[in-house]
DNA sequence: TTGTATGCGTTATCAT
DNA sequence: ATGATAACGCATACAA
């Protein structure tokens, strides 16, 4: 059999009491030396600790801890999909810093879904995490989030909500009214918008820097441009194959996510539209499949795993969270899409 | 007297007591009620209490519940790098499980260095998970993770390892061995291989399947062939230029991993060496890159979203973890990469 | 400088 | 069917 259940004779953990008995003094002494309070405790008896937890193998008890002080040195962070290119660089800043610190992250997964959302809510509340990150942008009915008790909770948002929180934001508005520009200078004229769901508070953001360009430069205004959809690939494909045999024309398209714009590209090939001759585009998020892609892709590039180290930063209180939003920049990362010769 | 009788101006939680007190039962009933033990409670004491409890807010407290039980509610999760498809994929498939049971699972990355996969374990032991998942394979030199005190602790690893717990694998030499005998069927005599780190197991493994499948081609069996490297792009395309500069001839490449095959078809762009009719290329994981990057790659496939999925799964009890490992099947996925035309 | 006693909020044991 | 009470392992106020 496998060797854990060789030994099954009760040999438990040993604790602070084990330790103090050895060591010849009280479990508060031992409890001063682990947590440091090393200033009122001569150098041997704390040597003499320390040598005999080290021969127990002891350990403090985070559980134990935790319940007394009320601080789980645990960061809770909600992400709708770990596997999209833009959350797992957030993820890994996050732990980076976390782990730096001597804490944990516990994550979960909530597709966007405002049920899971909650649940993800309050199972965090439940296991006293010390500090909730929030990243993707919220939705317009948000109130299964604002019914929420937060008071005493930490909690930093990455991308737009409503929640009066510390947030970590980029311009949406203006990232778009980039791209968009971007396509103009291209030659293109009427640009389609692969927008997300109209209910999405990132997809609002920035159709307000997509008309705004339109109209700055002075580009088709049809209402039929915009088109609601997912951040998948499936969703791209589904959104461009639409507007196609709607008839509806175009000669460039703005996605607001890269795996979109992917979509999009994929149903160009199958149409044999040239890119970026017919038509050029430009994602959002610059995920490593950008660079790769044939055509590669132009895409707005944003600090995804700064975003997440600063987030982590913010609840483990290395970095101030002032009630204003913290606003990082983006790049425009031109490639092949819109990359018109002659 | 305590602050926890007194209604202080800061509402904190409400606990099991103020619930007992306002039902008229004891913290027991409470208790039992809360722990489904609720076979010997009558339907209207139930009721009772689930309403006070609802008017109260109250929400058992879980520090208090893993304290007293011993257990968490929690998996521990340790990659090398969540921002790895490979890794990623495996992690939703943990975290959805893990949800679905009103488990949470934390994660860390441990770059596949032996320091922090060393501190990742202590510090999850320390936490109290109830099991871990180990994902990506082992390290010749183990003696950080052997020498540690896993009794008690339900392990699960996904790829090679040497410790002493439930395996979740592929058959790594028949995975390199199928995609070598590929590269020899259309027409590679050649073949460079990019192997990991010599230290890893699972490049050792999978040197094997490698050396098998040159021996029965009969294909060229040149130890010049073997570059040893990381599984980053950026590895990828350092081996292969040093196999280049070295005046190594070759006309096909096995990559261990799709982000080195990535890096080395950017090696061979380059070189103005034609992919795949001068070389042909297969990767390993087939990463969702691999069906986007141009040319196609060939990849093998493996089902990481179900490696995840099962190794929840087995931690949670929902499935028998079997002293013999658990095989998963592959699938390799042919693309441009090896389709050479006429 | 060090120790004693109490509480954190729950579950489990033993009564009733 | 229900309750009183003792742990779980630690940190802290208060003593000494």
């Amino acid at each position: 059999m496998k060797a854990r259940d060789v030994v099954t004779r009760g040999r438990r953990d040993s604790i602070a009491k084990d330790v103090a008995r050895l060591a010849g003094v009280s479990v508060t002494t031992v409890s001063r030396v682990f947590s440091g309070k090393t200033d009122v405790i001569p150098k041997n008896t704390q040597d003499r600790v320390m040598a005999t937890a080290a021969v127990l193998r002891y350990r403090p008890n985070f559980l134990a801890k935790a319940l007394r002080q009320g601080k789980t040195q645990t960061i809770g962070l909600i992400v709708p999909d770990i596997s999209d290119a833009y959350f797992y660089q957030i993820a890994r800043g996050v732990e980076d810093v976390a782990q730096t610190a001597g804490y944990t992250v516990i994550f979960a997964n909530t597709d966007r879904l405002p049920e899971k959302e909650q649940a993800c809510v309050n199972l965090f509340f439940d296991k006293k995490v010390d500090g909730i990150i929030f990243a993707g942008g919220g939705v317009n009915d948000d109130n299964h989030l604002n019914d929420h008790a937060w008071e005493g909770m930490r909690v930093i948002t990455i991308g737009p909500h409503r929640l009066p929180f510390s947030a970590i934001l980029v311009d949406d508005g203006a990232v778009i009214a980039a791209a968009t520009h971007h396509l103009a200078a291209v030659g293109c004229r009427r640009i389609l918008c692969l927008a997300g769901k109209p209910n999405w508070l990132v997809t609002q953001r920035r159709l307000v820097g997509y008309r705004q360009a339109i109209a700055d430069a002075e580009l088709d205004d049809d209402p039929a441009l915009i088109m609601f959809g997912g951040f998948s690939q499936g969703s791209g494909e589904e959104v461009t194959r639409a507007a196609i045999d709607r008839g509806i024309e175009f000669d460039g398209i703005v996605a607001f996510n890269d795996y979109a714009a992917i979509g999009a590209m994929q149903v160009l090939r199958e149409e044999k539209r040239r890119i970026p001759d017919e038509v050029a585009i430009v994602g959002c998020d610059d995920t490593p499949l950008a660079a790769l892609i044939h055509p590669t892709l132009t895409s707005i590039r944003f600090p995804q795993y700064e975003f997440g180290r600063a987030a982590a930063e913010m609840v483990l209180g290395q970095r101030p969270d002032n009630a204003e939003p913290l606003m990082f920049s983006y790049e425009l990362i031109q490639r092949e899409s819109t990359t018109r010769l002659g």
